[in-house]
DNA sequence: GGTTAGAAGGTCAGGAAAGGTCAAAGATAA
DNA sequence: TTATCTTTGACCTTTCCTGACCTTCTAACC
């Protein structure tokens, strides 16, 4: 555990376990310097560290004022079952089963009447007529975007 | 939240909240002396964040007492607000102007914040790779049936 | 009634301040 | 030895901020 991006990830995570808010925000320019090390160090540790698989969301903007946000994706129960979900969703996905795997949501209580016709109604694709194919993979694709946003800590 | 415009953008939006008029009347190189600024980074806020995407239209006139009106537009109830919204967003939608109008659902509380996270989410087709064509496109339809359903009667 | 000075706001290009990307070199582990 | 992981640095894109210069409007003065 000697290495730099090593550092990086428990320096990160530690703080990220500390706030209640369920994100961080920080300066790469300025963690960089707190490690001495390049920039684009910090990229390398977000990108290998901090995916979606792996719990995280990272935002960022750019320009003046520019920032990371590493936001936290729950772990508690309602994680856990979206990650069954991703690997139940696999790269393609049926109209059928995205309606059956949302009315689980709801019963679930992991989304509200609101959201869950939301969804339905944006994994249709019923509106959309047969301008764009491959349908399927695009509301797997859509699907775990959704699932992946709902486990977002900081809307709690 | 460190950056000059972000901090104009919002003193703008919070007079704007105070004032019952729907409007607000002010000069520009009297704010950019509060700000400690060139009148021209006015402009830039204006042309940045108050947009027609956002909810906002300014009317300015030059000269002596020359001034900026910002006008704030309101979202009819019941519907109105659909045709508004469906003439902006056209045929083709892109990422930043998507943005502009969600934010705009959730100023006018007509979405939650988590709502409006799991529209950008799906919105956004970061997670897509180059699978997909004609984004833009797909990005307008997709819209207009979110708008479709928050419409929805039952839903209220 | 014209002219003109001054008082607004508008535009645009350039520089600065962030973060992003990528490939190549260096370490480490199998 | 080879494959994978780390680290670095050169170069790119986006966003912000400023200043020089432009246009429009009002009012005062002939």
């Amino acid at each position: 555990m000697g290495n730099l991006a090593d550092r990086i990830e428990v320096y990160l995570k530690r703080i990220l376990e500390q706030t209640s808010e369920g994100y961080i925000i920080l300066q790469r320019s300025e963690l960089a310097g707190e490690f001495c090390c390049v920039p684009s160090q910090i990229n390398y540790v977000l990108d290998t560290r901090f995916t979606v698989e792996r719990g995280y969301l990272v935002e960022s903007r750019r320009g003046g004022g520019g920032y990371l946000r590493i936001i936290r994706l729950g772990l508690g129960i309602e994680g856990q079952y979206q990650q069954v979900m991703r690997q139940l969703i696999g790269e393609q996905l049926s109209r059928e089963r995205s309606n059956g795997l949302v009315d689980r949501l709801v019963e679930e209580e992991l989304v509200t009447i609101r959201e869950a016709a939301m969804i339905k109604c944006v994994l249709s694709g019923k509106d959309l007529g047969g301008k764009f194919k491959d349908w399927d993979t695009l509301r797997a694709c859509l699907m775990k975007t959704v699932l992946t946003t709902l486990s977002r800590d900081d809307l709690v």
